[in-house]
DNA sequence: CTTGACCCTAAAGTCAGCTTAAAGGTTATG
DNA sequence: CATAACCTTTAAGCTGACTTTAGGGTCAAG
């Protein structure tokens, strides 16, 4: 069977190789076999466990919640509890997509009253907005 | 005149007197005056100034952003420029908000797919959109 | 057989925005 | 006048997700 060196492992899966290193350190990825002389090598499966936490990544998980994930899948765990914690995660960016979207409300307002031109000695709507609002 | 020691104008600001001498040092509150025994005396507008700071971090401005919206105060800038940084900011935000509403809908999507039962042998639907998505 | 490209480990550095600790001076109270 | 509650400084620690550095070992090409 075909094995790849963490070099190999990096350029095709797009992630560094001292990364690598610290996802195995960190229990994301499985401590590969060596060679005599020590060196890494992995089955050509780990590409996909990579790009399955680098896209866990760009959806704004963090390498505790990876973790938890894939230790679901290592066990072929329950779906309930991938679904608890996928459930947890969209929680979390609703709150977030709700927190952004009052300040988006308020500075794209405030913006529309600014003027925009000469000093602010009398003041400027956007610095009253931020210095005012509450909670 | 009255003025407040440090640990007045934490409390009255409710930023940590440590967090005040951080602010000092990152230019973003003025170095104060000083007793004869080197205790740092703060103006009653201080808490002001801080309370702008909360404010502002609470809508997501980092603490360069902040100096620099302080600065142009200060200078009794230019409303353009504030104008300037306020419309970037706002750009970040929408961008940010984008980015988790696509976040949402899939994740959202694959949570009503999921039954939520059973071990996940043949796959599961939202690891599956984690692992094959895209971009 | 040597040079350069790879691999190894452990430890330290990075970013932001502080907090905590260490070691000491000052001031208010009983 | 003692002691607790302030204040001072500098330096180190924290979180997350790595990157960089230091100091070596290994391997393929010429």
């Amino acid at each position: 069977m075909q094995t790849l060196s963490i070099g190999e492992l990096a350029e095709r899966s797009g992630v560094a190789s001292q990364a690598i290193r610290y996802y195995e350190k960190e229990k994301l990825m499985p401590a590969p076999q060596r060679t005599d002389a020590n060196y890494r090598r992995y089955p050509l499966d780990a590409v996909d466990r990579l790009q399955f936490i680098v896209h866990a990544k760009h959806w704004g998980f963090s390498l505790d919640e990876i973790r938890e994930l894939l230790i679901l899948q290592d066990a072929n765990g329950d779906r309930a509890q991938v679904k608890h914690i996928a459930g947890e995660k969209l929680h979390k960016i609703r709150e977030q997509i709700k927190h952004l979207s009052r300040i988006e409300a308020v500075l794209s307002k405030t913006l529309n009253e600014c003027v925009g031109e000469g000093p602010m000695q009398e003041g400027c709507p956007i610095i009253e907005a931020i210095a005012e609002r509450e909670k």
